[in-house]
RNA sequence: GCGCCCGUAGCUCAGCUGGAUAGAGCGCUGCCCUCCGAAGGCAGAGGUCACAGGUUCGAAUCCUGUCGGGCGCGCCA
């Protein structure tokens, strides 16, 4: 019997019970039973499961929370699944599982292999998912890297649960910054053509990246933009150097295996296009957008504020503080205007579901979007902003220096180039995303307990090599073919060690985990669900030193050995399953 | 001044979205191992979940307020 998630599984036959004491008339016939939870006990001494139906329920019954326990308990036991439903505390109910359940458990992962704890929960729903979007201005530093491993992991976690993701790039190609690039690759490319430009003005760009940029423009056009009107040269420069700064950052992320499906450039919303004047005057013409005068913030003074009418989307009906310009005072769009446009686009190509991925430092601007979003779907659209927090780089505990004078700062490649593109993957997803990330370069590639990433793959590399150890008993096990059949068949029941069955409940808990961690947008759950299974695998290992009777492979019992090698089969799948979710190799051995 | 995030063991952090006696790693203490199933193992001490109210069968989790830390605050992106 196949049974993918056997949490579920208990689930379904709760609230069937529920059900039926509502067809006798315990329950009424309507009831919310939305909060009844199935989960594995804090206290493993509790037994497989528990359930807090008739805690939730226990009001619309009108009954003592532990009589109506004991009536839910009644009804489900019995069957293939539950050996024993007992009531407990002030009204729990504990769920023992029968053997059977567990060995079922582990001959469904070894059946699905890498597709076990994949979902449909997402029922193939469109989701947009946009991150990165460094301006092309310059490298990508560590901050940018930490929402790129973020977002790549996340898209995923949502493939593999079921939704239809899109991994796109917003390119900010237009506006001031990208006119003070252009300005900058111009100083370089006259640089380049032997000139000599001193000291790099205020306001532009400084650092060496843009030297190549310059030779590059040299080489292609020699002298010839000199000549031209700075409106002319200008125009070509931008698009050029867009370009030449969207390569590296390109090469940059697939160091990490990071890859988009769309970039989408800001530019295509604003040239060539009215689909910013569009949306706004659609959104005026709902009352949305005004014209109307902002009062100066208090606290942060702006210098050279000045009172004027402006155009204003009304956020603060959609729940922000105050309501946000559109339009700068030399009368072109703000960035927020051009955002509000890119949304749109998107809610236009389908999308109801949408996450940014954010830096710590546009935090401010979460509300203004969100509340764009309700404008603009009139609620039918969801917008989910994951801010992630600074990335604190330490070397053996000391704070890295960091000096953003002369343009020098910590670039994400000089990191991956150090520790290696795992390290820097798995660590920035061991925490939340909103947690301060300190990430120390030593501690990272330290061969220890202590450092989750090594422990975690090393716990697939021992698994792997007992499996390959283990053809030496069985030298059919070396075709994988032969491997997969002998394993399913092995004689699971003979799995009764404490450990052995600790590690089967862990392995039950993966779906329901994956299911979690993808619809609360939450990836550093898988790399702790798997420090977890490392620990409790390393752990049963280890018992095995002293108490030779539990080590996976026994001479002189093929059997025992079989069904203890599909024991680590299993392990083996489910961490490789979660390793590749969080984008890091799952390695054969380590060196 | 306002908004957002954070406050859990000495330190760094989890805590499955409201469940039972709040967990992990480091550090500390004590045993064991140092026979290649290697890059240690086992166990112990350590907590007023910042504080005060509230919601209810039940709160680290939700609400209100206070305190402390970080980030942000037209026309930058």
């Amino acid at each position: 019997m196949q049974r993918q998630n056997i949490i579920n599984e208990v689930l379904e036959k709760v609230r069937a019970a529920a059900q039926s004491l509502a067809a006798e008339g315990v329950l009424p016939s309507e009831f919310d039973q939305s909060r009844i939870v199935v989960e594995p006990p804090r206290d493993a001494s509790f037994g497989d499961l528990a359930t807090n139906a008739a805690l939730v329920l226990a009001k619309d019954a009108r009954r003592k929370p532990r009589d109506l326990a004991e009536q839910i308990a009644e009804k489900i036991r019995g069957g293939d699944l539950i050996a024993t439903a007992d009531v407990a505390g002030a009204g729990f109910i504990n769920v023992t599982l029968k053997p059977a359940a567990w060995m079922a458990v582990l001959r469904t992962v070894l059946a699905a292999g890498a597709d076990y704890g994949r979902s449909n929960i997402g029922c193939d729903a469109p989701v947009n998912l946009e991150y990165v979007s460094a301006n092309p201005t310059g490298p990508v530093h560590v901050g940018h890297g930490r929402g790129a491993v973020f977002g790549d992991a996340l898209a995923n976690l949502l493939a593999f649960a079921g939704f239809r993701v899109t991994r796109e790039y917003y390119v900010n190609d237009s506006g001031a910054q990208i006119q003070a690039l252009a300005r900058s690759a111009f100083l370089r490319y006259r640089e380049a053509l032997g000139e000599s430009i001193g000291p790099i003005p205020q306001g532009l760009y400084p650092g060496d990246y843009l030297k190549p940029v310059g030779a590059a423009l040299a080489a292609e056009f020699g002298p010839t933009l000199l000549q031209m009107p700075a409106e002319r040269w200008l125009a070509v420069v931008r698009e050029r150097v867009v370009e030449m700064m969207m390569a590296p950052i390109r090469d940059d992320l697939a160091a990490l295996n990071i890859r988009h499906d769309v970039f989408f450039s800001e530019r295509s919303l604003i040239h060539g296009t009215d689909l910013v004047e569009r949306t706004i005057e659609e959104l005026r013409a709902r009352g949305d957008v005004y014209e109307g005068r902002l009062a100066p913030p208090k606290g942060a003074p702006v210098e050279d504020w000045e009172d004027r009418e402006q155009t204003l989307f009304r956020a603060t009906k959609f729940g922000d503080d105050v309501d946000r310009p559109l339009r700068k005072s030399d009368g072109s769009y703000t960035y927020f205007a051009s955002d509000i446009a890119y949304h749109k686009n998107k809610i236009d190509r389908g999308f109801a579901t949408m996450i940014d991925v954010w830096g710590a430092d546009h935090a401010g601007y979460v509300k203004r979007m969100q509340a764009a979003v309700k404008a603009l779907s009139a609620g039918q659209a969801e917008l989910d902003i994951k801010i992630v927090q600074l990335v604190k780089l330490l070397r053996g505990g000391e704070p890295l220096k960091m000096s953003k004078r002369a343009g020098e700062f910590v670039t994400l490649r000089e990191v991956v180039d150090e520790v290696g593109r795992d390290a820097v993957r798995f660590m920035m997803l061991y925490r939340s995303n909103d947690a301060v990330l300190d990430f120390d370069l030593v501690k990272v590639i330290e061969q220890s307990r202590d450092n989750p990433i090594f422990y975690v793959q090393y716990g697939h590399a021992r698994g792997r090599s007992v499996l390959r150890n283990a053809c030496e008993l069985f030298p059919a096990l070396a075709d994988p073919t032969e491997r997969h059949y002998m394993l399913e068949r092995a004689p699971l029941e003979r799995l009764d060690d404490a450990g052995e069955v600790g590690l089967m409940r862990q392995l039950a808990r993966y779906p329901a985990l994956v299911e979690a961690s993808a619809l609360s947008h939450e990836p550093h759950r898988v790399a702790y669900y798997l420090y977890g299974l490392a620990s409790d695998f390393h752990a049963h290992w280890n018992r095995g030193k002293d108490a030779s009777y539990l080590r996976f492979i026994i001479p002189n019992d093929p059997q025992t050995s079989l069904a203890r090698l599909a024991l680590v089969q299993g392990v083996v799948t489910v961490l490789a399953s979660g390793l590749s979710l969080l984008g890091v190799e799952a390695p054969e051995e380590m060196r």
